[in-house]
DNA sequence: ATGAAAGCGCTAACAG
DNA sequence: CTGTTAGCGCTTTCAT
């Protein structure tokens, strides 16, 4: 049977064969055209194309050391929340001669921990992870086999591996600080699990950090577009009655106005929304979602940049801050004296405990 | 000064000295347990551990002449169209020990064939790429390395490889019969470029193929959620009339249904809208969207079991046709029998010429 | 059941 | 400038 495995490959000898020349030289066209002479290059370089060679990035790996692959540890690929950045990294990383493989781990710290070993046994050379908080075994993982990693979507300077990311507190604060400047008192904070999510929390602190006079109610649910639909629903069953939404995420904030449009309540006339991340869609809503904008390609770009140097050149990255910005669109607007809302909230009733 | 690449991982030698056996012995207890004895296994599963001992994949791979990992050709990461998919593949292809690189293309297709080398040139064992329709240099490329591929996305099961996917023309003609059952005649086709991308090309085709009373308009457009949008605003300035859009995507749809909410147009009193692919978000829109449903993950993950097994058992997988069905929601209602738009479509011309 | 030794495809001294 | 020769870490006969 003619299986696709018949015939093997070239090889570094066979092309010192073709060419008369011996292995070494070949090695040398491959690597450093420049020092062989002219004719011998030309005559190796026949060779290779004639024979359809190919070098082995396996036996490359195996003597330099180096795979030239990055591993990126993500929760999922679902909500836009990580694609882009992904993408982004993906793409600076080609220019560095540098493969991406992506492992999911659905934010279950066990997997995390599986998929994370078994990036490196196929002997990745770093790895990009979201946020600090991870298991122990991760942490031990990287160290003991001496893995550089870099924490996106997050800073901490102080943090023992470099973190290059955003201020999520300052995030949070953006978002609420517009919410009361246009007069809302009475806010729900939308967030999905805290749990194994700094990022989450830093921005719910962020939140919380908020001396002025409002009332901010804590709503945790599914950090999904289904997850902010939810909350909606319950606060309409509820009859609890606020101001504004402040949904600590993009893909959160699509399903609270969504929801809140399906209950017939007007945003942003009668209550406002407003999500961070500013991910591509939430311009494409109506009314365009207001939001903070958080530089994801941007820090994918540069994280990727900075791996690549710290693998290639050995200067570890510094931690780097990326600036992030109200993005006041559609969906949030000045409290109306009198809410002469057609939504169902007609008890006013204000909650005071997390759902 | 002290580098990350200080002292080096321990290897099999090294091994096989703390416990005393040689290292073929070793690789037995790696490879199969089984035929060493208790003892012996046991010293060496100590030694293993104490001396943190991992093999390297490079070293294996350069023996099997196996990577384990695969490839993934894709446009975008962005917009959710491969997202679902890709995370399906590379949740499936874990548990069978295989990797996946991500690359993409930005639907360049000399970029595609770049990325391509590189990605055989890391030494992938398979890709997977949507569609059918790619550079001669891309097939050439695969032919020579003789290396397995599977069309994801696509069906057509007299092409030379295998293909994974659905009935893209079929997923158009549920939709337009749905439509046209609704008694819409005026029908916008909006879709992205057809220029290398096959699916696209099918679905379009499967719409002309309707030969009953309808009007088709075919409107190309970026494929994104703004090129949907703008499909709208050309369509309102023009002052273009329809009963429906026909959106070859759902990310089309999520354009065309927010910026008809822009311009005030009801839908689906008005206008209906329906796309193709059922992506999570087109359950949250408000309406919410009626589309082709696209058993996107079903098809990632029989995909990935077959390019598996095709390496693995060297058994060339079989085409497969996932069935796609209509999604009817809130987007598309019976056409009424007097238009009483409040839309800015006063002059109910019909172009019949592709913008 | 275990060991010795020959590679796998390539890089990197070291000679010349 | 080019060739010779050790390896890199592991798998795999072939003996024992």
């Amino acid at each position: 049977m003619n299986s696709r495995r018949d015939k093997k490959r070239a090889n570094l000898r066979d092309v010192a064969r073709a060419a008369n020349v011996s292995v070494a030289t070949v090695s040398r066209v491959l690597n450093s055209p420049a020092i062989v002479q002219q004719d011998t290059r030309l005559r190796v370089e026949t060779a290779i194309t004639e024979l359809g060679f190919h070098p082995s990035a396996a036996a490359r790996a195996i003597n330099s050391g180096r795979s030239k692959i990055f591993g990126a540890l993500i929760p999922s690929l679902d909500n836009d929340t990580f694609a882009l950045t992904i993408e982004a990294i993906e793409r600076r990383l080609g220019q560095f001669g540098f493969s991406l493989v992506v492992a999911t781990t659905a934010e279950v710290p066990e997997q995390e921990v599986q998929r994370a070993k078994e990036l490196l046994d196929i002997g990745v050379e770093g790895l990009f992870l979201p946020g600090i908080s991870h298991e122990a075994a991760l942490y031990d993982l990287l160290a003991r086999r001496r893995v550089p990693a870099i924490a996106i979507s997050y800073f901490d300077p102080g943090f023992s591996y470099p973190t290059i990311g955003y201020d999520n507190r300052k995030a949070a604060r953006l978002a609420l600080d517009h919410l009361f400047e246009l007069g809302h008192q009475r806010i729900a904070v939308v967030h999905g699990p805290k749990i194994h999510n700094d990022r989450t929390r830093e921005r719910i602190a962020g939140a919380s950090e908020h001396r002025k006079d409002v009332a901010l109610t804590f709503l945790e649910t599914e950090l999904s577009v289904a997850g902010g639909a939810t909350v909606v629903a319950q606060a309409m069953a509820e009859k609890w009655s606020f101001d504004a939404y402040l949904c600590v995420s993009d893909v959160l904030a699509f399903g609270v106005l969504f929801e809140l449009q399906r209950y017939g309540v007007a945003v942003p006339d009668v209550v406002s929304v407003i999500g961070i991340h500013d991910l591509p869609s939430s311009q494409m809503t109506t009314p365009r979602l207001s939001t903070v904008h958080l530089p994801a390609e941007e820090m994918g770009q540069h994280a990727a940049e900075a791996l690549a140097q710290w693998v290639e050149d050995d200067v570890v990255p510094d931690a780097v801050c990326f600036e992030c910005k109200l993005v006041a669109r559609e969906t949030t607007a000045r409290k109306t004296a009198v809410t002469n809302s057609k939504s169902a909230s007609t008890a006013p009733k204000h909650p005071t405990k997390d759902a």
